[in-house]
DNA sequence: TAATAATATTGTAATGATTATAATATTTAT
DNA sequence: ATAAATATTATAATCATTACAATATTATTA
């Protein structure tokens, strides 16, 4: 995304934050439209390399801290779909995700019989549900 | 689990060991044993706390060691439902599983209908499944 | 059985992601 | 403009997991 998509984007970001009562500084800033512009998942560690090659004083504390807000706010959504890295969706939309054990790519998967719609199991109370498949992507199927 | 209920176990357990190529040592048994009798989908530390009470010498390592084997044999199932625990499950039969936020219990869930069983998605090769559910346990509720 | 090879276990140190903390800088409100 | 609130930083701590090399145990073979 250039610089020029970023700036023309300022504002409806800024609207963004605002609307779930989150300041929006110029990091957070940077970190939603890292999250809008690149749709990978990415790391804590991702967003931190590519915002931190603009804004060199840049702490990696920030990343986390603006992340854990994006998270408690709504604006996100943790992806534990790996035991070694936690990523982030910048769409909350109920989906599915699908890692590719091959190339470690993560994908979305909007189709809708993969999501049980429930409030309730064996009679707890149900408030987040994830869907979590692996094994091999298309494209690294293909390879072979 | 008396220790004379886990020696009239032993037999089994090794055949267990035995029929998935592990050679039954006496630190797998243990943790063999612990898996099957304490139905709790406990994290490494658990099962090390619990064993090395009886085996003072035990070292850690060996925990993780064994569950690694055991996991790539297909004896368990490693459920990363919660980025901070990675929690072992002795029942590798396919079934979703439920945590509670309020107290941390993990609960299986045996509802066939919150699994999909899908061979394929979106063109891609699905070999494993997860389904993790969350929100407020019956007896947590309850209490409120 | 004794010698040898293979495997299992141990203890320690390294790794690496995340979090805690306290100081500093910036922004907002008065 | 000043004070209060919030954001950011740098550093150190945490903690689960893994790497590694040495030792112990077990299985195999002569």
């Amino acid at each position: 995304m250039s610089e020029k998509a970023y700036q023309s984007d300022v504002t409806e970001l800024k609207k963004i934050l605002r609307s779930h009562s989150i300041q929006p500084s110029h990091h957070r800033l940077q970190v939603l439209s890292y999250l809008k512009n690149h749709r990978v998942h990415p790391t804590a560690d991702m967003i931190y390399q590519h915002i931190s090659a603009k804004i060199h004083t840049l702490s990696k504390t920030t990343v986390y801290n603006t992340l854990k807000i994006f998270s408690e706010k709504g604006i996100v959504r943790e992806l534990n779909i790996d035991e070694h890295e936690l990523r982030y969706d910048i769409n909350v939309e109920p989906h599915a995700h699908f890692k590719c054990v091959k190339c470690g790519k993560l994908f979305d998967v909007f189709d809708k019989t993969l999501l049980p719609d429930r409030e309730m199991v064996d009679g707890h109370i149900v408030s987040k549900i994830d869907v979590y498949l692996q094994g091999t992507c298309k494209e690294c199927a293909g390879k072979e």
